[in-house]
DNA sequence: TTGAAAGCGCTAACAC
DNA sequence: GTGTTAGCGCTTTCAA
């Protein structure tokens, strides 16, 4: 803390009219950048501008506003790199247009969603840039209908009939590692996921499965769902192979699926892909590095990000018409982790 | 968004006290749980609260106050765990305490840094959390106390003589790192930073070197420091291996040298632990799922959260007296990246 | 081209 | 106990 330093009141619009010989409105135009300002007036107000080092108050030029410039941001997690780089992207995005962007982590709580979607509608927030925890059908975008609330739904989300949505192109995307597993000659592929996040598993799960079984009808692919959480997840998966299940190739449907299945080919001494192949949906710094480097899809942040904002402030501006519903292409990065079934021992021959 | 739907003026405490049939006053009294209220009254208020949905506008509130509820905090980058979970940890203090954290990211750079800051003092945030990308010395912390704001100093600092401070115990950790390299039998020992963050780096790099070469006076070790980028290091460790320089460890002072190391280690073939070992500072999930699993100095995230914000309301509060310095413990964890020198061949013998 | 006046939604003094 | 009054700092008619 500075200790008592220059404490005292911070220059007003008043202050500035006074200095300037002029009216608080009049120094709201030249502000505003209004034309119909008489020339000296306008540089005298610059010039008290400058000296008394005068600048807006975002709130109390909010309150008088119709709209805030304010947009919500809400995602489940801070933690992980995608959302780290969303929240990045969309607070640039704001501030390019003069707005501030309020970031607020659901913590992968549906209540918490809705609390901290109340208090952004409490602030009045121009509009709503929502990754859900689960879906575009949870209680949190049904309150924003209730509220009339302008806002965008991003991520795990595929269409809804209030909101436009943006989100990466899963289906295809995993359609692609598909056609990649399978191309290496793998016919007996384990996918894992959430169940929760239904619509986008679900995109990501038919993507995969259908193509693979239409290039090789004959494969066999295995699905392990946990509901919820992350460590029911462990347990399913640990028990599929004690069964004594032996696939050639795991693919992995969101990040913490992927550090799960990496832990359990620890736990039972298996390697990268001589044991078993190994893709993850969602890429992180850490895959290129590690030996193997992990094969992973890449989100295309930046497009889910610049397309959610576009939408959102075209809404902002009044923007009629249907909701609209966006799919932004993926990356596939097939890296070591991912071999041919009979490069090395199966883990069944171990 | 939602179409033409109740977009009707939410009540305001002016609704709520002509349908409860008191004035405005009276309502902003019940909703403060100031005892004087006739429990009748009060009663009726509440009634007409719930009824309307009634909620206080934040902003409005704030407006006529001394301090306005809002907290907020400044971090170098939103992709890493470590600020991920710092911003998760404050958000969530703050909300405890009734504030509202709005977070921004620098980008590690100084000069947005001020910027950020002085937006954050255009909304006369109550105080600020500021994780410089430097350390104390910049001209973030200048702004601040030419502002006379309130504020703690997180992260890449070590004391102020003006802001609370509140950072991992780096040197102690390090020393820890020492203990356990030159136990083990390591003698030539290579320590990779980053230049910029001055103060820290010299905390962590001094605390490694004096346990060092007090346990084992022989101990060689070297240092490379790029300035401020992490491209530069990466050719700087790139040279120094070219050179023929073969440590049997490397300690890695942050996250992202640690990712260059094992970039460099790829290239090169070597493996952990058999050809060399290493020790990052700044644990991640992903080095526990790795084969092998990456040893890691951990920070105490809710720790350093926690007491700065402590120290935070204690000022906003009127707190008085010295700056204080806090350091938290670390957690160092040795996994299977640290082995002895002697256990593989060494990288010199290829 | 300008400024007075009204008011955004709320709180804090101070009468009553 | 309660209401009146007076703003917080700004924008926005609207009349001059």
């Amino acid at each position: 803390m500075a200790h008592r330093q220059d404490q005292q009141r911070r220059a007003s619009i008043h202050d500035v009219a006074s200095r300037a010989g002029v009216s608080a409105a009049t120094v709201s135009k030249v502000m505003a950048g209004v034309a119909t300002v008489k020339p000296e007036n306008a540089q005298r107000v610059l010039d008290a501008i400058e000296q008394l080092g005068y600048r807006v108050d975002p709130l109390a030029s909010d309150m008088r506003r119709a709209k805030r410039r304010i947009i919500g941001a809400i995602m489940p997690e801070f933690e992980s790199e995608f959302f780290g780089q969303m929240v990045t992207q969309l607070e640039s995005l704001a501030e390019q247009r003069g707005y501030t962007l309020v970031a607020a982590s659901s913590r992968e709580s549906e209540a918490r969603e809705t609390e901290i979607l109340a208090r952004m509608h409490d602030w009045r927030v121009a509009g709503v840039v929502l990754a859900p925890v689960r879906n575009e059908h949870g209680p949190a975008a049904a309150f924003m209908k209730a509220n009339g609330m302008t806002g965008v739904l991003i991520d795990r989300v595929l269409s809804d009939d209030a909101f436009d949505t943006v989100s990466a192109d899963s289906a295809a995307a995993s359609a692609e590692v598909a056609r990649e597993l399978v191309g290496k000659g793998h016919r007996h592929i384990l996918v894992v996921g959430l169940g929760e996040q239904a619509a986008t598993v679900r995109a990501r799960l038919d993507g995969f499965r259908t193509t693979a079984l239409r290039l090789a009808p004959d494969a066999r692919i295995d699905v392990v769902l946990a509901e919820s959480d992350v460590e029911p997840l462990r347990a399913q998966l640990r028990d599929y192979f004690a069964k004594g299940e032996r696939p050639t190739a795991v693919y992995s449907l969101f990040l913490k699926g992927t550090l799960v299945a990496l832990s359990e080919f620890r736990r039972r001494g298996w390697h990268c892909p001589d044991n078993i192949s190994l893709v993850g949906f969602d890429d992180a710094e850490w895959m290129q590095v590690t030996w193997p480097a992990i094969a992973a899809v890449v989100q295309p942040v930046r497009q889910i990000a610049g397309h959610a904002m576009e939408a959102l402030f075209a809404r902002i501006e009044g923007g009629e018409g249907p909701p609209t519903a966006r799919l932004e292409p993926c990356q596939v990065l097939m890296r070591e982790s991912v071999g041919s079934p009979g490069n090395g021992p199966h883990p069944a021959n171990q």
